[in-house]
DNA sequence: GGCGTCACGGTTGAT
DNA sequence: ACATCAACCGTGACG
């Protein structure tokens, strides 16, 4: 049971059972998607990214599902141009990200392509900044895995990447993502505290990225292996319609 | 309880 | 300009 309502040059949005607003067809919004990859990569459960994003659980898997596969966080192609020849464009993104990543151009593309594989390529760069000792690693098994999972596929990418030489190649790359960020629309100034973890010091950037996902988890989400259903929730103003959104919360 | 998968209805862009 | 089609989207339900 969703609510539905018509949004003015968007479509037939609606509400989800979580309560987030969404418009049926319509990809999330390009930052809802890279804050549940960031989310994913620190440890944090699909289920909690759900319910913290107000997405769907199959949206959240299915996203994941793809970054772990592809390395994009981008929807297939709608938004980006080339609806009908997507699965092309999806294995040809893999070979862009590693031409990107070797600073060779990929071949023959699209510009709008181009601009997806600039972002997408930064954001590799930025998970490669993550830390990899077992310190940092995530506390659940789970999560664990797809910790893992990421850097396997990481390394598919970071092979390729030129070793750390900030004076050449790098600075100028870094120059060049961030003049692209500036000419980027407003969906990117979300981002920003993101985006910005690459271009820092390996060192501090786990607390910058720590830091970033609590921004985006408001201070309010703390990883718990068990959540208190009883109280707060409940006598909250969010009134639940039937049962079965009362179930699909409370999971 | 958490996760992966699938059907469904909808949107988009190419033909 | 319009209709049709294929691909993709997120949601919700199921196992």
């Amino acid at each position: 049971m969703k609510s539905k309502l018509y949004v003015p040059g968007v479509g037939q949005a609606g509400v989800n059972q979580l309560g987030g607003v969404f418009v049926n067809g319509r990809p999330l919004p390009d930052h809802v998607r890279r804050q549940i990859v960031e989310l994913a990569l620190v440890g944090i459960r699909p289920c909690d990214i759900s319910r913290k994003l107000l997405v769907s659980h199959g949206c959240v898997s299915k996203i994941l599902t793809r970054f772990y596969e592809t390395g994009s966080i981008r929807p297939g192609s709608i938004n980006g141009g080339n609806g009908r020849h997507s699965k092309k464009t999806y294995s040809t993104r893999i070979e862009m990200n590693k031409c990107q990543n070797v600073g060779v151009s990929p071949p023959s593309s699209s510009s709008s392509n181009k601009i997806v594989d600039n972002e997408e390529s930064s954001s590799v760069r930025n998970y490669h900044s993550f830390p990899t000792s077992p310190d940092h690693l995530p506390s659940n098994s789970y999560s664990t895995s797809r910790y893992f999972s990421f850097h396997h596929h990481s390394q598919f990418f970071f092979q390729h990447q030129p070793p750390p030489n900030p004076s050449s190649d790098e600075i100028d790359a870094s120059d060049d993502a961030s003049d692209d960020d500036e000419d980027q629309d407003d969906e990117d100034e979300d981002n920003n505290s993101i985006i910005s973890v690459d271009t820092k010091p390996s060192t501090s950037s786990s607390s910058l990225i720590k830091h970033s996902i609590e921004n985006i988890l408001s201070n309010k989400v703390t990883i718990k292996t068990k959540r208190p259903l009883s109280s707060s929730s409940n006598s909250s103003n969010n009134e639940q319609p039937n049962n079965k959104r009362q179930k699909s919360i409370a999971c």
